[in-house]
RNA sequence: GGGCGGUUAGCUCAACUGGUAGAGCAUUCGGUUUACACCCGAAAGGUCAUAGGUUCGAAACCUGUACCGCCCACCA
């Protein structure tokens, strides 16, 4: 170890120091051919266009401690991390980037536009991946996989191919999800839809031949209305009682269109009419097919209105809508106008309200995909952690629609269907020179690219090397765990459910680890537009990287939102800064002839009494550890361990072995160096640091081997007497400090006690107490003096008593042992009154009723003991 | 309209399978004890949102209510 170390620990240097090392010893890379049991996380791709935030330093956190605890206890450990093309994001980004430069894609050409997008990729695309390392991540790089190189795109066009043979996707013109600055499809799940203060139009619909009838209809789209081709009334509303069938004629339009009834017409909104424009509205395509109404299109794939539009041809739909409501507020046709609050639908991506279009696109017809992956998490061969979030995994997937997966871009991978001119549509694993129908050689592929989420889709066994047999497949298929937020559940994890299920007959993970989100210290969402990001390197640098984790890991129980503020991240850093101190002290004392003893070698010597008690608690506290990691409560594991190393390693065993240091250091140096192993997965680089600069065994913290529990290391008499020990001390240090004592001055520190077995202890610990309780003699008396002029505690089950004449204020002492009194007399009071109940005593379980009865013994045996000591005083 | 989650000390959050609540920060008091003032010691602070129910016993289980958050949904 350093001899110039800082007494303020400095992350920086540490954190530069030793991931290079890490991964140039291979330490992260995994064996397919190992006899070693198997763990494997894929790594949730990012995005090639992003950096690191906040999330993705959650989600790595959580990854990084399960996989690093899982290889220091043998496992043969594979993280598997990757990008993802992210279609529309980064194809927006590059276009973004040619705009500047006052260029088009069009302009490009395809060819040269993906080009584009590639040189993009291979300079910025590595970007997030380098931050990934500097946060410790122990990924196998020998692994990296990106979901447009050659492998993935194999498994892509083959799963393709496959569901396409067996009639799984198919092509087919429906109502979709269009965004008109995209200019492309999207799926379901990419509109968001945002809560928006409408004007509701009241217009008044003529019928055919009755001059003096009406049928009024409510519309928040009154442009749409050039598409109508029917007007809905609820079979059940009397109003329309008669009506149906009549010929209603559509203004401006002059088109007659009929009135019809539909269950799906709410009878108590608006007028109870609705007016059906089968080629805008899902809803209204619903009830056009149920009714075969023609689908007229009236507004196009860039939000214009169509030639079907007449008149209003070549208008923005927003212009549009304001031209005909002017129209029909001219002609009569407008009866009111209301506001509204409802939903309107956006792209996800560049907020765009999205224009539900007809359009001809692939889908995957996705219900017999959909069943298998239901039965899997209702079996329990995927379990959600929490496992509340299964149930948002059944909503959705027990209401799946067909997925639709062609999108109009040119960053992705292209559908494999070939076109010929004499109708044939070819879907091939290899590209088709010639027409497999006609013979002509005159084809021409799909446009379109797949929806990014379908390659990540197959990414638990794509980048295992699918479809081939590989053995990484075979030895690391399943994965063990996938760390994710709640936020990409129906996005992601629901496909790979579905895909791995269909293609690998298994699911592709055992378990789904649900992450919170990261919000700021006021619990707001982060975003860039409220200003609130923040920057998971800087508060790396600002905090040490090691302090982030180790918050992160603390407070993000499973499912739940952390909120981060620079007192949160302090208080870990402040942590860290412990661990270094503790190391800096601890290496004051080891010698160049120093070795890490065994644990054997340990019980094999006379160890004090404090060693056997630290001895026992480092064995509870893997123990807990243990017993937390199993079930991926991180937050558990953490909190163990803090207390653990801050209380009673720093607080209490440093302490008391600056009295016997040479003696004690055989077991210091054990337990230091376990609390390091428990520690690294949460804190890689000051554990490695330390570690390397004590006695140790191995090469690298990173696989040494985890604190498993000892049974041998139990030792509940060592427990049970430090405490009375720590008892003592704290009760004497509580008079000091209630008594006003002067820190400098020394007591004299009188047990009422005739047992041989605490004087054997007392004598073994007295050196303790007077250190840490700066008592100057200990003395047992068989009774207290009972004078006025000491006071009284009682601690390890007696009487004590320090002398304080000059020092002691009667009324105080008297007050407060008064006040401790009452405390205890509340505590029996309740016990009793339990224990006076016979269906307590005859229906609790007897541990329980023994124990409340050995409390009560105690308690009242304590509330004598301070009787005496404030009798003295009546 | 459905679904999920939350409501615990001033703040941020814990409390494993029911046995009258813990930590960090903040607060108060005392400390230049040679690892650490990013520290040490001591203390104060909670009718666990609310009303019922189950139980010998509820922060925990059930039901209702209030408020907050999130997700889903074809309210024109």
């Amino acid at each position: 170890m350093k001899a110039d170390f800082s007494k303020t620990y400095n992350p920086g240097e540490v954190e530069s120091r030793w991931y290079g090392w890490w991964e140039s010893q291979g330490y992260f890379r995994a064996d397919a051919n190992s006899t070693k049991p198997a763990f494997a996380i894929v790594m949730p791709p990012p995005n090639v266009t992003g950096s690191l935030h906040i999330g993705h330093m959650l989600n790595n956190t959580v990854q990084d401690a399960i996989i690093r605890r899982k290889r220091m206890q043998g496992f043969n450990t594979l993280w598997l991390p990757g990008m993802d093309h992210a279609g529309i994001a980064t194809q927006w980004v590059v276009e973004r980037e040619l705009r500047k430069e006052g260029k088009t894609r069009q302009e490009l050409g395809r060819e040269e536009f993906v080009k584009r997008v590639w040189k993009w990729k291979e300079e910025y695309g590595g970007n997030i991946l380098r931050q990934i390392r500097r946060i410790g991540s122990s990924c196998d790089w020998s692994r990296e996989r990106f979901t447009l190189d050659e492998g993935l795109s194999r498994a892509v066009r083959e799963v393709f191919v496959r569901l396409y043979e067996e009639n799984l996707i198919y092509r087919s013109k429906r109502l979709i999800n269009w965004c008109p600055r995209c200019m492309s499809a999207i799926s379901d799940l990419e509109v968001k839809y945002k809560s928006s203060d409408s004007k509701l139009y009241h217009v008044r619909y003529p019928v055919k031949d009755k001059p003096d009838e009406f049928i009024e209809v409510a519309t928040t789209r009154p442009e749409t209305m050039l598409g109508d081709t029917a007007v809905a009334v609820n079979p059940e509303d009397v109003r329309y009682r008669g009506r149906i069938g009549q010929q209603i004629i559509l203004p401006l339009v002059g088109r007659e269109i009929p009135l019809i009834e539909d269950s799906a017409v709410d009878l108590k909104f608006g007028t109870g009419a609705v007016k059906v424009t089968p080629a805008h509205d899902l809803a209204d395509f619903e009830i056009g097919q149920r009714h075969h109404l023609a689908q007229i299109s009236v507004i196009g794939e860039d939000a214009t209105i169509t030639a079907e539009g007449g008149v209003y041809r070549g208008l923005d739909r927003f212009a549009a809508r304001k031209k005909i409501v002017e129209d029909l507020e001219a002609q009569g046709f407008l009866v009111k106008v209301e506001t509204l609050k409802n939903n309107i639908g956006e792209c996800e991506r560049c907020s765009t309200s999205v224009e539900p279009l007809l359009s001809t696109q692939w889908f995957v017809k996705i219900q017999s995909l959909a069943d298998p992956a239901i039965d899997a998490v209702e079996t329990g061969r995927t379990e959600f952690v929490p496992s509340n979030w299964s149930k948002t995994y059944f909503e959705w997937m027990r209401n799946i629609r067909d997925w639709c997966i062609s999108r109009q871009l040119w960053w992705g991978h292209r559908i494999p269907a070939w076109y010929c001119s004499c109708g044939e549509i070819i879907v091939a694993r290899v590209d088709p020179v010639q027409c497999s129908k006609c013979g002509s050689s005159e084809l021409r592929q799909d446009q379109d690219v797949l929806d990014t989420w379908f390659s990540s889709g197959l990414w638990p066994f794509s980048t295992l090397g699918w479809p081939d047999q590989t053995a990484d497949l075979k030895a690391f298929y399943p994965g063990s765990v996938l760390v994710t937020a709640y936020d990409i559940i129906f996005f992601w994890v629901a496909r790979m459910m579905m895909l791995g299920l269909k293609f690998m007959n298994d699911v592709p993970f055992r378990a789904v680890y649900i992450t919170g989100m990261i919000r700021d210290a006021e619990k707001q969402k982060m975003s860039k537009s409220k200003g609130n990001v923040v920057d998971p390197l800087e508060i790396c640098d600002k905090f040490g990287t090691d302090a982030v984790r180790f918050a992160f890991a603390r407070m993000g129980a499973p499912g739940t939102d952390i909120a981060v503020s620079d007192s949160l991240l302090d208080s870990y850093r402040f942590f860290a800064t412990k661990i270094w101190n503790a190391g800096r002290f601890i290496s004051q004392h080891v010698a160049a002839s120093d070795r890490l003893p065994s644990i054997e070698e340990l019980r094999n010597t006379n160890l004090a009494l404090v060693d056997r008690w630290i001895l026992a608690r480092l064995a509870r506290a893997t123990q807990e550890v243990r017993a937390s990691m199993e079930q991926y409560n991180l937050h558990e594991a953490t909190r163990t361990i803090y207390r653990f190393f801050w209380d009673e390693f720093c607080s209490w065993y440093l302490e008391m072995t600056k009295l016997h240091p040479e003696q004690s250091k055989a077991t210091l140096l054990y337990v230091f160096e376990s609390a390091l192993r428990l520690l690294h997965p949460f804190m890689p680089f000051i554990t490695e640091e330390l570690w390397q600069g004590i006695p140790h065994t191995g090469e690298s913290i990173v696989i040494a081997p985890y604190p498993e529990l000892e049974s041998h290391a139990d030792d509940e008499k060592a427990e049970l007497h430090a405490e009375m020990v720590q008892d003592l001390i704290t009760k004497v240090r509580n008079i000091r400090a209630e008594m006003n004592v002067d820190a400098k001055q020394t007591v004299k520190l009188r047990i009422a006690s005739t047992d041989a077995g605490l004087a054997a202890l007392i004598d073994e610990a007295k050196n303790y107490i007077h250190r840490l309780a700066s008592v100057e003699s200990i003395e047992l008396v068989a009774a207290l003096s009972g004078d006025r002029l000491s006071a009284q505690a009682v601690a390890a089950g007696c009487s004590i008593e320090i002398p304080l004449a000059g020092v002691i204020d009667p009324a105080a002492e008297r007050s407060r042992l008064a006040k401790a009194r009452e405390k205890l007399i509340q505590e029996v009071a309740g016990i009793q009154n339990q224990l006076s109940n016979p269906d307590f005593v005859s229906r609790a379980p007897s541990e329980v009723v023994d124990e409340k009865k050995r409390r009560q013994v105690e308690l009242q045996d304590q509330i004598e003991k301070l009787s005496a000591g404030i009798d003295r005083f009546d």
